[in-house]
RNA sequence: GGGUCGUUAACUCAGUCGGUAGAGUAUCUGCCUUUUAAGCAGAGAGUCGUGCGUUCGAGUCGCACACGACCCA
């Protein structure tokens, strides 16, 4: 990690002093910018090589030096703002020798104001003709190589502003990553859902089977636990008479990192009254190609070099039916719950004791099939089992009226038409907890106010979840989900410390 | 938790058999008023991730640790 008493920490320090010695306010809040660069490049698109513009217009930019070409009396840089690149012409004539002795100083990394004309260079480039130079923030830390930018991951996570000003490619994920989301909210808004925002500290962690991270509210003195999911709470909702509401927030799991997997992750729940899990599959196919279309103008993407074609329909199947179909298991295996389970311990699945068919089965499916479902597929009908909230099918009581979305060997998303049976809700969580009892890390309480809710009456009702960090993934074409997050969770930097001739010991004060 | 790989100048990277640390960019100085990976000449810049060990001698070999990447659980 970088060291902070370097040559060029301190010549750049230097710098500002002596600018600011010369009257420069390194740090100015005039400024104000009244084009943005955007708008100035079609204004000069008639302009010839070497011409000025006719209209002979002052206008001013801001932004930041990105590089930067000094001649003895003149000199080219580049300026970037929020919607595009410049280049900027500085001549001593035209400024004086004061406010070029200034500009002498200036550096790439900078943020300036610009106030010019605009013309068109020798080789064809519109740039500004400069007559007026503002200093709005000295830069005292160099950027990374011009040419190669910063490819170092672990600098790239860490210090994300540096690689949000030298990575283009980073800047557009997450322009792309905001716009997906914006989109979602549209399209669900549109269709009379109302976003909604519950919890994120719950007393009993619930809606999901994962380890919470754990807290401690001192004025109520009672444990809290960030959320796993907010799913019991958008319910009450539906109890409550809101028929289509949606979340779009984060949650939280206390389990490992990988490419996949960030302690807190951002996901899209919503719950529609008298629907099904069938009517979602429809929706979800429909706004996650449009998704596509919208962002990046085609529903046949590419993910990491494999084409995915996201057009719709897509592909339905039982978990039954992607069991025999893509792992060629021998369907007559699959109807014996006693055969399920030797299979599932012939492929080295280890299961633990409470476990039944329906686990062996699902475990199986992990095992043999998700990584080979590329192109978008909906596996339907998963074992009640493994699906505590969800309602059973009305002619298998074993299986479920639910679906997981998997699109290159990824779960996307996970919906089900729900549960709103209060007897049936109560066992299947008294169920839960007796076979969860032992992991003290996954916390079980039964959370008798959602059966209470229950009890009053919910409508039939199908709701779903999407994962957005994967979805924004699989769209921009992000191999980890770091890099569609923002400020991915990493360990502590140890940062080193530049050298003191002594230690000064710190005085520890001593509790009274 | 296990395995593999990585960590050298601000950035991107070389570094042979163990023998006094290299390049490009960036920076500084000089020249340079249409350049755009500007150019020319010169200069400075390093606790080689940290620690211990082997050795006459370690960026290089060994061990431990830290951080990261990928794979596996």
């Amino acid at each position: 990690m970088s060291k902070e008493n370097t040559q060029i920490l301190k010549q750049r320090r230097e710098k500002a002093d002596a600018l600011a010695n010369l009257g420069v306010n390194l740090y100015s809040n005039t400024f104000k910018p009244a084009n943005r660069i955007k708008e100035l490049l079609p204004k000069g698109e008639h302009l010839v090589a070497e011409a000025q513009d006719e209209t002979n217009y002052t206008y001013s930019v801001a932004g930041r030096i990105m590089s930067m070409r000094k001649f003895g009396k003149a000199a080219f840089f580049h300026l970037v703002d929020n919607s595009g690149r410049m280049q900027v012409y500085i001549k001593k004539d035209s400024l004086g020798d004061e406010i070029f002795a200034t500009f002498k100083k200036w550096d790439i990394g900078d943020i300036v104001g610009i106030e010019g004309k605009l013309f068109k260079t020798k080789t064809g480039e519109l740039s500004i003709m400069a007559d007026k130079l503002v200093m709005i923030s000295k830069s005292l830390r160099p950027l990374p190589e011009k040419f190669h930018g910063l490819t170092d991951v672990e600098t790239r996570y860490r210090q994300r502003y540096v690689d949000l000003i030298v990575t283009p490619e980073s800047q557009e994920t997450f322009r792309k990553r905001v716009e997906i989301v914006r989109l979602m909210r549209e399209f669900l808004a549109n269709r009379g859902f109302m976003e909604v925002e519950t919890p994120m500290m719950h007393p009993i962690p619930g809606g999901a089977t994962a380890k919470p991270f754990k807290t401690h509210h001192n004025a109520l003195d009672m444990d809290l636990y960030l959320r796993i999911a907010p799913e019991l709470y958008l319910k009450r909702l539906l109890v409550g008479g809101f028929e289509r509401v949606f979340e779009i927030n984060r949650n939280f799991r206390n389990e490992g990192l990988s490419t996949r997997h960030n302690p807190e992750f951002t996901m899209l729940e919503f719950y529609q009254a008298y629907a099904t899990y069938h009517d979602l599959m429809d929706l979800t196919e429909e706004l996650i190609s449009w998704l596509s279309d919208e962002v990046n103008g085609t529903m046949e993407i590419e993910y990491q070099g494999t084409k995915v074609n996201l057009a719709p329909p897509w592909k339905r199947m039982t978990m039954d039916e992607a069991l025999i179909e893509v792992a060629g298991i021998n369907p007559a295996d699959l109807n014996d719950p006693d055969r399920v389970m030797a299979l599932a311990k012939e492929k080295g699945i280890q299961l633990e004791e409470q476990a039944g068919p329906g686990k062996a089965k699902t475990e199986l499916f992990e095992l043999l099939v998700e990584e080979k479902l590329i192109h978008p597929t909906f596996v339907t009908s998963y074992p009640t089992e493994v699906s505590p909230l969800a309602r059973r099918n009305e002619d298998n009581p074993d299986v479920t009226d639910r679906f997981e979305l998997f699109v290159t060997g990824r779960e996307l998303a996970n919906a089900f038409s729900e549960l709103n049976d209060p007897v049936d809700q109560l066992r299947r969580f008294e169920k839960q907890i007796a076979e969860k009892g032992d992991d003290e890390e996954i916390h079980s309480e039964l959370d008798v106010d959602f059966v209470r809710a229950l009890e009053y009456g919910m409508p039939s009702a199908a709701g779903e979840g999407i994962g957005i960090d994967r979805l924004v993934m699989l769209l921009t074409d992000s191999p980890s989900i770091r890099d569609v997050i923002l400020f991915p969770h990493l360990k502590a930097e140890v940062l080193k410390q530049t050298k003191k001739k002594k230690n000064k010991k710190k005085s520890v004060p001593k509790d009274v």
